[in-house]
Parts: C-alpha cells; structure tokens; sequence
RNA sequence: GUGAGCGUAGCUCAGUUGGUGGUAGCACCGGGUUGUGGCCUCGGAGGUCGUGGGUUCAAGUCCCAUCGUUCACCCCA
C-alpha cells in the first residue's frame, strides 16, 4: 500500500517553488526597508501559552489545536504568541524599547481542509511591539499593503476598531440586548452567541441576522474618547500614506487578545476564504504572558498558500518564468568518455558553472534530448572519436552552432568560451 | 463536527440503456537519423478501473459499506 501525505497537508513541488521563494524574498527585501528583522522560532510550545494569549473559549483552542496531551505540547496555530514569548523569554524591551519582528514558517490547524485552507499552512507573520502610537498602525498595514502589490496581489483592506477594556463592556451590553430585542430573527448559532459572545453575531454569514444586525449598534459609535482618538488618527494617517481601505463595523476577529486596531487584506478570488492577510493590535498580551506592565503591540499575519493561489491564478496569461536551465550539458558516449566527463563536469561545478552530465552511456540522441530537457545553453560531446583526436564537439543549443573545443584546454577555458 | 460532489496510467480525461479483448492526449523509453535535442513519424512500457461486499448469465458502469479527495458550512491566514 503507497503511502500517501496525509489530509490537509501539501508537497510543495519544484514546479511552484517560485512562487514562494518570490514572496519570500519580497517580504524580506520589505522588511528590510521598514526595519523589521527576523526572529527564528520553534514549531512546539507549550499548550498553555495558546490557551492563555489565543483564548480557552476560541475554536482555535478548543477544536483545532494539535497537541501532545500526556506532554502538554502543542504544535503552535499561529506565531504571534510564540513570538511575544520569545520577546518576553529574552528581554528584548530591554535592548530596544520597540521592537520590530518577523518570522515566516509553518502553522497547525485541525480544520476540515478546502481551498485556500490547509492543516499545515504557512504564514508570514510581523509584530511591532512597544508602541502604542496609531502612527505605528498605518505604518504596519501601508507596509502590508506594498509587500502584497509588489507581488501583484489584488486586495482590498477593510479596518475597524474593537475598542478597549474602557468601552467595550459597554457596548458589548448594549449589543446584547439589542440582540435579544431580535433574537428571533437569529440563527441558532447567534442566539447562542448572544450571551457568550455577541461581537461575533455581527460577521454572521446567515442572511438573517445580516439583516437583523444591520441596524445593532456600532462599536464606532460607541469608542472611548482616547480610542475614538487613536482610531481617527489611524485613518488621518492611511489617508497621509495614500493607502485605500474601506471601514467595517461588522468586522471582528476570531481571536481574544485583540483591541482596538482591527484589519484584513481582502479577495474575492479564494472561493470561501477572503482574507489574505489580517491582524490588529493587541495592547494587553505582553503584560498577559509574563511581560512588563502596560506594553503595546501590533501585528498581522499573511496566508502564504492564499498568496500563492492568489498569485498563480491572477498571474493568467502571463508567461511562466522560465526556470533557469543548466550551462552546459555533456554527452559522453562510451566508457572511457565518461571517466573523461566525470572530473570534467566537478571542475565545471567548482567554477560556478550548472554541468550536467548522463552517466548511463545512452545513445547520443537520447542524451541530447536530456539535454534540451535541462534546457542547457550548450552540450559538450566527447564520443572516442573526439577522445583520440583531444576536440569535443560543443554545440550551441540555441542557435544549433557547433564549434570544436579542446579537451586539454580545461574547464577554465571552456567556462569562458561558453559565457562569453 | 456537519453536508454535497468526485475516485479509470505519473498528469488531464473517454468509456454510450450493465454486454467480446479496459480509451486518448501529455509525459517517459526506443526506432526512423553507424553519433546530434525541440517538429514529424512508427513502436514500446506503464492500470489491483480507490477498497470490500452485494445484485446479475454478465459490473469501470447499478446498490451498500469503507477509505481517500474536493468544495461548502462552522471558523479562520
């Protein structure tokens, strides 16, 4: 019986390597520029770091987590918390009072898998720790915002403001008894929600409560004056920086530690899944894992197999990026042929060269056809012939010129021929 | 966890109201070219028709179960 990749996980092949290599190497050349560095991170936590920063009653904690019970280990379903850890493990405020991090790797979700969702998928996840100001808030989603268009990416950003310990309790009352001035156009999911956790009976899919919630109050009218202040300045700045974004009072965010800021990076592309990327600010998690007192931040977290889906299907016509073939290919026939090539393409190698050789002694057509498939700039033939007279034959795959090279003149020489 | 759809070669798929030997294309291997790739041409290899049971004289085709997978719900990146 073949043993197959199990459900919800994906092979990454050659073939669409590139894809991730290119958000790889954007996302840190952007990076780079807003200065944001790398923080390398472990896979495995343990299990109470999740259940205390994402929340006891969220899914996330309560169905989707893959966890090693006997060892109270769990493969982590997000970064943000790893990363608070280690800032908080090793002191990092001390070194710098904000603190600018990255880290892109592998996430764990027990979830059914669909498109655009997998059980093992792969973020690309940035804090900003330290600072409180909503000048930091724009900056965060400006930079998101230029790393998804460099790629090409068509997302729309939507905000909202979730308020803070000061006012939310207020409105979450008012919401809850707007909710059951209505609950009989809820869904059954939402009447549940009213007690527990009402904000979430406003993203609602069901057309009722749609409806019903259209006319709930809103949480933007219902801000503190210091997070109304925060939240008109986050926009006056978005504005400043050029970047377009779409209020929704609706929206929310399916984990606990958020306040305040509030956004996701939207398509319409991904089937059921709509957000490419999302975050907010979290101002009382540091303090929440063992931090210092009063420590801000924010952050956000790209899906890097919705960036790729995004990109191979809004990349269309355009023409696939040739992967780069080999320099040189060569055709030994026979046996003392081969022992000549062997050395020959390491030497090649050593000088920085791509050399490919077949060390199977098949026919000539066979091997020039291995090396049109390698798409190499050119094949190096050496058969007995060429051996007793010391002149391969070097054939120049893309015009089909062939001229003759002197085997004594060493990979030195043939390098420079064939790059010049 | 719930629901629906789909499982035929490495990939994409034909397979008619169940009725003789399992399609084809791409890819792979070889010949046509004593030693020259892409195009063409001829040939070859490659399959427990997901698995198990059932109905039938006869099942890739119908029924049941099971596994896998896809999409959607829930929720989320």
């Amino acid at each position: 019986m073949k043993i197959k990749a199990i459900n919800g996980v994906k092979d990454t092949l050659p073939a669409e390597i590139i894809y991730w290599q290119n958000i790889e190497n954007t996302a840190r050349d952007i990076f780079h520029r807003f200065g944001i560095h790398e923080i390398r991170l472990p896979i495995l936590e343990k299990t109470q770091l999740f259940t205390r920063s994402i929340g006891e009653a969220t899914d996330i904690v309560e169905k989707e987590m893959y966890t090693f019970v006997d060892k109270k280990i769990t493969m982590r379903p997000e970064i943000t918390a790893s990363l608070l850890r280690a800032y908080v493990e090793h002191g990092l405020h001390v070194q710098q009072p904000v603190q600018r991090l990255f880290s892109i790797g592998p996430v764990f979700r027990h979830e059914r898998p669909q498109k655009g969702r997998q059980r093992q998928f792969h973020q690309v996840d940035v804090e900003i720790i330290g600072a409180q100001e909503p000048e930091i808030d724009a900056e965060l989603m400006a930079m998101g915002q230029m790393l998804l268009s460099q790629l090409n990416l068509d997302v729309s950003l939507e905000i909202n403001s979730l308020g803070c310990p000061e006012c939310r309790p207020d409105f979450r009352k008012k919401l809850i008894s707007y909710l059951q001035e209505n609950h009989d156009t809820l869904c059954e999911d939402c009447k549940r929600r009213t007690e527990q956790n009402p904000l979430r009976a406003l993203d609602c899919k069901q057309p009722g409560c749609k409806v019903a919630v259209k006319n709930a109050p809103s949480i933007l009218d219902n801000l503190c004056s210091a997070c109304e202040e925060h939240f008109a300045v986050v926009q006056k700045q978005l504005d400043l920086l050029g970047v377009a974004y779409t209020l929704n009072r609706f929206m929310v965010r399916g984990l606990d530690y958020y306040n305040r800021t509030t956004f996701e990076f939207l398509t319409t592309d991904l089937g059921a899944q709509a957000a490419v990327a999302a975050g907010g600010r979290y101002d009382g998690l540091v303090e929440q894992l063992g931090g210092p007192k009063n420590t801000p931040g924010i952050g956000f977290a790209m899906g890097m197999e919705r960036m790729v889906l995004l990109m191979q299907q809004q990349e269309g016509q355009q023409e696939k990026q040739g992967q780069g073939g080999a320099d040189i290919f060569i055709a030994a026939l026979g046996k003392q042929a081969i022992e000549f090539a062997v050395p020959f393409v390491h030497q090649l190698r050593q000088l920085g060269l791509q050399a490919a050789m077949d060390y199977s002694n098949r026919s000539l057509k066979a091997q020039m056809k291995q090396s049109g498939r390698l798409n190499a700039g050119f094949t190096l033939i050496v058969g007995e012939q060429e051996l007793e007279q010391g002149r391969g034959v070097l054939r120049n795959m893309k015009n089909q010129e062939q001229t003759e090279f002197s085997l004594q003149a060493g990979a030195d020489e043939l390098v420079s021929v064939i790059t010049s």
